[in-house]
DNA sequence: CATGAATGAGAGTTCATTCAT
DNA sequence: GATGAATGAACTCTCATTCAT
C-alpha cells in the first residue's frame, strides 16, 4: 500500500498548494488531475470530491496540533512561556504564507456543511487548549482570575479575525503585533471586570 | 420611474432572502429570477451578476449605518451610554436572522475580489466610528486610557467573530453576553497593560 | 415629415459609424438605440433591423453614386481623363477611412441573403459604368480593343480585392499605386491577348 | 489515441459542411454537437470555438497547399505548363463545390481578429508561390517582363474575387474562363506598360 | 485496475422583439 | 405616438461524474 499512501500524500500536497493559490471554490477536480498527473478516474480512486481533499487536509493538520497538544499537556514550564510560544507560534502563521490555506478552509467552512462542521471542531478544540493552558496559569498564580474558557474563546476571536483579515489585505506587522499584546495582556490580567474590582495591580507585564 | 424602482427594490428584498437561506455561492440569477418573477433578461436589466446585487443590498446597508453615525456624531449623550446602545444593537443584529445575510457577505468577501473589497471598507468605517466614540469616552474621563483604533479593532475582530461563528452555530445567548461584556469592559477600562501599570481601579464597571 | 427625415438620417449617420468601428455583426439594435438617443420602440418605428438600416446606407451611396455615374454620361471631357479621375476617386476612397464601412458591407454581403443581392447588383452597376467608359475610350480610337464587360469586370474585381484587403491591413500605397496602375494600363491597352496578337506598341501610357 | 484522432476527424469533416452550408456566423457550437452526435462537453474537449475549428480546417487545407507547393518546387517542367495547371485547379476549385468553405473563410477573416491574421497569411503565402512561378518563367524568357511579386498579387486579387464572386452567385463558367485566361495572359505577357514600350509582340499565347 | 473520452445538467449572458402604459 | 420594461429563445462554456476499453 506504499505506492497508494504516496499518491495520497501526492495529491494532498499539490492541492494544498492550489487551494491556497486560488480558494476552494477556485480549485476543480480537474485542475488537481492535472497538478498531480492523475487521470479522471484515477484521482476518484481516492478523492471523490474537492470538499474530501480540504477535509482530509484539515485532517491532516489537526493531527500535527493534536500532537502539539500533547506535548504541551506534559510540558513542565510555566504557563507564561507556554502562552508566549503558544502567540509567537500564532504570529507566525498569521503573517506566514502558510496562512493563505486559511482562506481555502473559510470558503469551504462557509460553502459547505461539512466546512461549517469541521470549522467548529476547530474551534472547539483550540478553545479547550487554550483554556486549558490559562487554568495552568491561574492555578500557578501568574495569571488573572477569570472563566478560562470565556477569555480563552475571546482570544481565539481575535486570533481568527486577525488571520481572516491577513488573508483579505497586508496588515502591517505593528497591528498584528498590537493585538497579540493586547490578547496577551488580558489573558494574563484576567477579565478585565475582575481586574478592576480587584484593583489587582501588582503583576508585571 | 417608480416601476422601474419597485423592480429594483423587488429584486433586492427576494435575493437578500436566498442569500440568507443559500449562502452567496448558493444562488444563481436563475434562482433570482425565478423568486422576482422576472425573465432572464429582465433581471439582466438591472444587474449582470450576482456580485453586483448583493454589492447593492451591502451599499443599501451602509447608508443605514452612514445615518445612524451621523446622528451618534451629533448625540449629546455620554460615551457610556452611546457605548451600550453600541453593544446592544450589535448583540441583536448577531442573534437576529438578519444575521444569517452576514454568511453571504463572508463568502462574497472570500471569494470574490469586489467581495474582498467591500469587506475591507466595511471594518475600516467602523474602525472609525468605534474610535470616535472611545475617543468621546476618553475625553469625558468615563473610558480608560489605550490607543483607540488599538481598542476598537480588538473589538471590533470580537464582534465579527461571533457574527460568524452564529452562522456556523447557534452559541446559547450567555455565551454571547459574555464576549460583548468582555467588550465592554475592556472599551471602559483601557488597554490592560495599562490598566495594569496605572493600577487604575476607582472606575465602576 | 420632416422631424421623421431627419431622425432616419440621424439614424444612418450615426449607425455608418457605428458600422464602420464594430462591423455589421458587432453592432446591434440597442447599440444604435444608445447612439441616437431613441428608445428601443422608437428606433423599430423607422427600421426594423440591422440588416435594414445597413441597407439603407448601401442605398443612399448608391443615389450619390447614380448622380455621379449620370453626370458622367453627359461629360465632354475624353475617356482617358474621366478613367483618370474614377481611379483616382477609387484609390482615394481605398486609402480613405471611409473605407472601413465597406468591411461591414462585406459582412453583410457574406452573412445575409439581402447582403449577397446588394453586393451582386453593386457589382452589376459597377460593371455596367465601368464598360460604358472603356466602349467610350474605344470608339475614341485612345483604349486598345477588347470585350469592354470582361476588361471592366477584371479592373472591379482588383479593386474590390484591394478594398478588401485594405480592411484587413494597411498597405503600402505604392503596393495600390501599383494595382492602380496596371489596371489602368489595362484598360488602355485592352486583352493583353489582343495586344499580343496586333503586336500594337503605337500607345502613350 | 486512435479514438481521439478519429473524433478530432468527424468534428473537421462535419464542421466543414456546415460551414459550407450555412457560413461562419451561422454555425454554432451546438449545431457542431447535434451535426459530430458529441455531447456539449465532449466537443470541448476538442475545440473550444468555431474559430478553432474554422483555423484547424484551414490549417489543414494549407498543409495540403504546402505539399503541392513543395511539389512545385521541385517540378523540372516548364514556367508555361505548371501556369496552366496552376490556373485549372483555381478553377476547379472556383467552380466546385468546395468553394462554398470559403464563403465561411471569408466571414471568419471579416469578422474575427484570428481570421484576419490567418487571411493574411494565406494571400502573402499564395503570392511568393505564384512570383516563384513567374520569376522562373521569366528566367526561362517564355514570360513578359515586370515584378513578379506585383503581377502575383494583381492575378491573386482576381483570383480571390471570383472566388468571392461565385460564393454570392453562380456566374456563367464563361465568366470565369475568360478572367482566368486574361490572368493567364497578362503574366505570359507582363506587366501592360513594359510591354506596350518594348512593343514586344514576338511570343505565342 | 487505470484511463481518458464522453456525458449532460446548468450557469451565465445577449439580443431582437413585443406591449402595457 | 413614443417609451422603456419585460420577454424568452438561443448561445457559450464549465464541471462533476460515469463508463467502455
Amino acid at each position: 500500500m506504499s505506492k497508494s499512501d504516496d499518491t495520497r500524500a501526492r495529491i494532498l500536497s499539490r492541492s494544498a498548494r492550489l487551494f491556497a493559490d486560488k480558494g476552494f471554490r477556485g480549485v476543480t477536480m480537474q485542475d488537481i488531475c492535472e497538478a498531480t498527473n492523475l487521470s479522471r478516474g484515477g484521482l476518484y480512486r481516492y478523492y471523490k470530491s474537492t470538499s474530501e481533499i480540504i477535509s482530509a487536509l484539515i485532517e491532516s493538520e489537526q493531527e500535527i496540533a493534536d500532537i502539539k497538544a500533547a506535548a504541551m499537556y506534559e510540558d513542565q514550564r510555566r504557563a507564561d512561556d507556554l502562552l508566549d510560544e503558544f502567540l509567537e507560534s500564532q504570529k507566525k502563521f498569521i503573517t506566514s504564507d502558510v496562512a493563505t490555506l486559511e482562506v481555502a478552509i473559510s470558503q469551504f467552512a462557509l460553502t459547505t456543511p461539512e466546512g461549517k462542521q469541521a470549522q467548529l471542531m476547530r474551534m472547539d478544540r483550540s478553545v479547550v487548549r487554550l483554556a486549558y493552558l490559562i487554568r495552568k496559569g491561574q492555578a500557578e498564580g501568574i495569571f488573572g482570575k477569570g472563566d478560562a474558557d470565556t477569555i480563552a474563546y475571546h482570544s481565539l476571536l481575535v486570533i481568527a479575525g486577525l488571520r481572516e483579515q491577513q488573508a483579505l489585505t497586508r496588515n502591517p506587522e505593528s497591528v498584528i503585533d498590537e493585538q497579540i499584546r493586547i490578547v496577551h495582556d488580558m489573558i494574563v490580567c484576567g477579565d478585565p471586570k475582575l481586574t478592576i474590582l480587584s484593583g489587582d495591580g501588582n503583576r508585571t507585564v
